[in-house]
DNA sequence: GAATATAGTCTGCGTAACAGCATATATTTC
DNA sequence: GAAATATATGCTGTTACGCAGACTATATTC
């Protein structure tokens, strides 16, 4: 890439977007990246409920405080159904509590209770210590850098794909 | 939080690892970026059989020639017993054949038949398009800067991690 | 050549996701 | 304001998928 926009017809620049890399790679190393993190998040919520998606759900309610569960379900990708069951476990370990609705009583919002708030501040500080060894290869600048694109993009992302992630739905409920 | 660490004693300050993430935001990032090229991906690749992972065992057989299965799993971080009947999908639909390999009559190889290497060949400009459109919100130089960066970072992963994704067998072997 | 290790396959189990239906409430239409 | 439609959640049953474990064939070690 860069290479593109040489000539003047656009199309087929689209063919080499990254110098060394094959076609496909991108999404190799993404994986191969989230993967091993998922490992280390694992190990540092383990005494979360659901494990990783627990702290995301818990995490998601308390900094973002979704207006119901389906806005809760979408930032984070989860189908309704299977957040039902979900929520439930949280639920029985006292973590978040489901009260009605304000403003839609068809809906329920979730709340975290005292419990759930102090054990998300302990599990923040090892989720932290976890992506900071992720990221422990590269310098302070770097990590910086890749934050940086990796924020931009996926919210860019999320703006393109309102079907596939429907995360908007939060951003103006939430 | 934010609020934390700002006491003198350095361990906490694990604590504060990307300025203006919440902890957990890297992993919400990187899969909602990989889902989103998941789409765009599993489009470009819905000839194939076994879809992106059939593109992508495709991808590894011809351009890192492992020499047995369980190289390539590992590559892939598929489990034996599932590559098993991906394979053999991939087999009926004619695209690559398993011969004996030459050095242990246990192992197969995984060999692509000319089929498959026409077929790869196509769709890997579809691939690339796809990864380009994925990108289209960074500039040449921020796409150039991502790459490096995740491609440094999943290495230095890889090489970490010799149990969860055991590409170290896939490097030597292969 | 006996014992142990490895490559691949097959079987069965458990989990987890999703479609479809049901219920309660909102919203729109007339 | 009554009827029709849409939405939020929950429940049920089906399906698929990954993984543990057993099994066969071949290598390697002693």
């Amino acid at each position: 890439m860069g290479a593109m926009a040489t000539t003047a017809h656009a199309p087929l620049s689209l063919d080499k977007p990254l110098p060394g890399f094959i076609p496909g790679d991108l999404a190799w190393h993404l994986g191969m990246i989230l993967r091993g993190h998922q490992t280390h998040f694992a190990q540092a919520v383990e005494e979360m409920p659901c494990s990783v998606r627990g702290y995301q759900m818990l995490s998601t309610v308390v900094h973002h405080d979704p207006a119901n569960q389906q806005a809760l379900g979408a930032h984070l990708g989860i189908d309704r159904t299977v957040l039902t069951y979900l929520i439930d476990d949280l639920v029985e370990a006292g973590l978040v509590e489901r009260v009605p609705a304000p403003t839609d009583r068809r809906a329920r919002k979730i709340v975290a209770t005292e419990q759930g708030t102090e054990l998300l501040t302990r599990l923040e500080s090892r989720v932290a210590a976890a992506e900071q060894t992720l990221l422990a290869e590269l310098d302070a600048a770097e990590s910086a850098q890749l934050a940086g694109l990796v924020s931009k993009l996926s919210m860019a992302i999320h703006r393109a794909q309102p079907g596939a992630n429907p995360c908007e739905a939060m951003d103006h409920l939430g």
